[in-house]
DNA sequence: GGACGGTGTTTACAATCTCTTGACACTCTT
DNA sequence: AAGAGTGTCAAGAGATTGTAAACACCGTCC
């Protein structure tokens, strides 16, 4: 059975966690603050971590950080509290693989955790990597290569390139992208949209004027075909 | 709590995913062959459906095709024994939403269910598929395949198609059309229904001079016969 | 504090694509 | 054959998208 470490410095929510993943039949690992978690992610080996990210001594985040640059590849997900919001970038950038806002269901939570663990478990490495022609994105580290040089991409375009790669194959609206990769829930009379799908062509296309990779779709949006 | 319709014919594997699913809080209907379960999809309403694929009487592929045909947008997952391997695109056509291949754990499966759930209960409206000649038409992306490849089709081009597709086997008068797909609520003066009707042919007919989907009805409008 | 660099947004205009329209040929019905 | 209805072309009108440049914002560095 896989082993998960929850690190979580709230009595109630960590023993919660704790009894119900014992429930189901899961191995369970507890830390209560950041420094701990950090080294019991070293010793316990876990197959999955569950990270709160308002913890005493050390945060979330630069727990996931410094395991991260442990080159331990172990799946983590995040806690968040409502309110509390993440820049969901930075997450990524870090290396963190998904994430839950508080108040959630555990039948919720457990469906995240085994779809994860599935994810992951069979390949030794997880490839947190995609790579269309020429270019290789690392969700892990947040890093973009192109023809083995660095691509300096802006937060807000890696967001949309995730998004693009997250969504390939199908045609996405505008407002489905200022929805995920911005925060507006306003509708889109603004060209900001097209102006990022711009800058991310002259990035990651050969011919930006007649892209690949990227292409609109008239009248409807874009869509990415790596 | 949400209804699920289980259509099943072997004994175990049918009362453990109705003990699963009760123990879970669903309410459970249970179906052991084809007919039985395209009866039930109707008069008991389920929020979704796990269908077996084989299945005496009916396979769950054709239950699944009625289901669709009666415009029911029910979330549908299969249930396919290993080795059966279905046609992944084939089940898209017919309109499920997402499959499963025995053997399988239960958790997994549950998780699927929530996650479909989920995807399906805040939207009213469903991706969904039509298919006819060759041409497959995906109302939820917009994407329109013919023979395998893609189809690019105007917005227009693609609201005129859908409004055919739902009046299938019916004429429908430039006005109606004018009404439906375009805002006008102006009389039929000019010959831009012809115009669009004549390039959707150029695109989805074998030959458009001699349309045998999309035929004329001299003197009344144009009839859909997919 | 104030200049600076980087990022994100808006504006404006050009380029491109789609839609509409009128003309004319063709087809069907009477 | 005549008249109404339909197919189709090509050009202009209209809408959508590409993109440069200006502007706004924010954190950093002197």
């Amino acid at each position: 059975m896989p082993k998960v470490l929850i690190v979580e410095d709230d009595q109630a929510m960590a023993t919660a966690l704790r009894d119900g993943f014992a429930y189901e039949g899961y191995e369970v690992a507890l830390a209560r603050d950041g420094a701990e978690g950090l080294r019991l992610a070293g010793t316990e080996a876990p197959d999955l971590i569950l990270l709160d990210v308002m913890l005493p001594k050390m945060s979330g985040l630069d727990v996931c950080r410094e395991i991260r640059k442990d080159r331990n590849p172990v799946p983590i997900i995040m806690l968040t509290a409502r309110g509390q919001e993440i820049d969901k970038v930075l997450g990524l950038k870090i290396g963190a693989d998904d994430y839950m806002t508080k108040p959630f269901g555990f039948l919720e939570l457990m469906a995240r955790v085994e779809a994860l663990l599935r994810r992951t478990s069979g390949r030794s490495q997880r490839p947190e990597t995609y790579a269309f022609g020429g270019v290789t994105v690392d969700f892990g580290s947040g890093e973009v290569l192109r023809k083995g040089r660095p691509l300096e991409l802006s937060v807000r375009e890696l967001r949309l390139l995730q998004y693009f790669i997250e969504n390939r194959g199908k045609v996405v609206t505008r407002e489905q992208l200022l929805d995920a990769v911005w925060d507006y829930d306003a509708a889109p009379l603004t060209r900001t949209v097209d102006m990022h799908v711009a800058k991310l062509r002259k990035k990651i296309e050969d011919v930006p004027s007649e892209p690949r990779f990227l292409v609109t779709v008239h009248g409807m949006g874009y869509k990415f075909t790596g």
